[in-house]
DNA sequence: AAAGCGGGGTC
DNA sequence: GACCCAGCTTT
């Protein structure tokens, strides 16, 4: 194809026969565009698309997203993963309503300012919802364009990955109404086509043009990036039952490991926790430790021990008051599901339900 | 520039 | 087990 620009011409033609064209987010709406964006930031789609819907039907629009508390938020958000997201997508919404009158901007700078919005999901914003000459830059572009560039360039450098940025402006269609599909083509192309491993070279519009793949380097492009140090973290979960059958609980603070979330008391050393134990009046004989559980996040290996303990009813009232002291507060196993609980601990709860309920 | 932040899929 | 995914924020 002898065009000024081959690559955004064969992608848009490519998208919109081969592409993926029935996802739900998948719309004009800006709110539900920016909503699967921020979901989708770090998550595949088969993942997002459990989400996406129950999301949607509970907060329909970014005036009930606003309005509402941050723990309901939370919840739906629970398993996701990356919960700064949610923190941050709530106050975004209240952004919106606050200095935007309820209206997303479609300028990509005003976009920026959002809580959790930076470049490139504020681009794609502006391409889906607003037919907006942006680019996005995302993990499957990057790869896209070091293959069909050949460009060998560290991804962790901040020098390359601003000349991706540039490149990928470069190689923006000259149409408006253009953009949508271009866009939704970079995507589909990376996910569907130009895969990590095993691409499928014969069914991609870049073939003939492809740098790595005529200097045969496919394989090797991206560079890997280095992988960072998983360090082992130990964790103590105390899991204590009242009289009632009720589990006692916390609020996490809002940065760090699982941040916002509610957890059963949780601590970093053997000590702590004991210590916590003995003022809801558990001696240390009355906790049975369970066997260790592992639980792998991107920077941590995280070692949990859960220890479970029965409260008797004599000093109930005593040590509750201890409890809410503590910011701590007792649920019925039945409401478990109104908290947003860390993937494992929701998994370990339902593993035990027979024993502990 | 580097670190922090989850959970899941794939090979 | 290694690597990555529709990245952003904080330090």
């Amino acid at each position: 194809m002898n065009t000024p620009n081959p690559f955004s011409e064969r992608l848009i033609r490519w998208q919109k026969q081969y592409g993926r064209h029935h996802l739900p987010w998948q719309v004009k709406n800006p709110y539900c565009v920016w909503l699967s964006e921020i979901m989708l930031q770090q998550t595949q789609v088969a993942t997002v698309l459990d989400y996406y819907p129950r999301f949607l039907e509970k907060f329909p629009t970014v005036q009930t997203l606003a309005a509402a508390p941050q723990d309901e938020v939370l919840s739906l958000w629970a398993g996701l993963g990356y919960y700064s997201r949610a923190r941050n997508l709530h106050k975004a919404a209240q952004q919106v309503v606050e200095q935007f009158g309820g209206t997303f901007p479609s300028e990509r700078k005003d976009l920026e300012t959002l809580c959790g919005v930076g470049r490139s999901t504020a681009a794609a914003i502006c391409a889906f919802a607003f037919n907006r000459h942006e680019t996005i830059l995302d993990g499957n572009v990057k790869r896209v364009l070091c293959r069909v560039f050949a460009l060998d360039g560290n991804p962790q450098d901040k020098k390359f990955e601003n000349s991706l940025w540039t490149l990928a402006e470069s190689l923006l269609p000259s149409e408006n109404a253009d953009m949508p599909a271009y866009t939704q083509g970079l995507m589909d192309l990376g996910a569907t086509v130009c895969k990590r491993t095993k691409p499928l070279c014969h069914q991609c519009p870049m073939a003939d043009i492809c740098e790595a793949k005529k200097q045969n380097r496919i394989a090797e492009l991206p560079r890997k990036k280095t992988a960072p140090e998983v360090q082992t973290l130990p964790l103590y979960w105390l899991i204590v039952r009242n009289p009632d059958g009720e589990i006692l609980l916390e609020k996490r603070p809002a940065k760090g490991i699982w941040g916002g979330l509610y957890c059963v008391p949780c601590f970093e050393k053997l000590d702590e926790t004991y210590a916590c134990a003995e003022k809801l009046g558990i001696v240390s004989d009355d906790l049975s430790e369970q066997p260790a559980l592992t639980h792998r996040l991107t920077h941590r290996l995280l070692m949990i021990t859960p220890f479970e303990a029965q409260i008797s009813s004599s000093d109930t009232l005593r040590h509750s008051e201890n409890a809410s002291k503590d910011n701590r507060f007792w649920v019925k196993p039945e409401n478990l599901a109104d908290y947003g609980l860390p993937k494992p601990l929701a998994d370990y709860l339902k593993q035990r339900q027979q024993a502990l309920f």
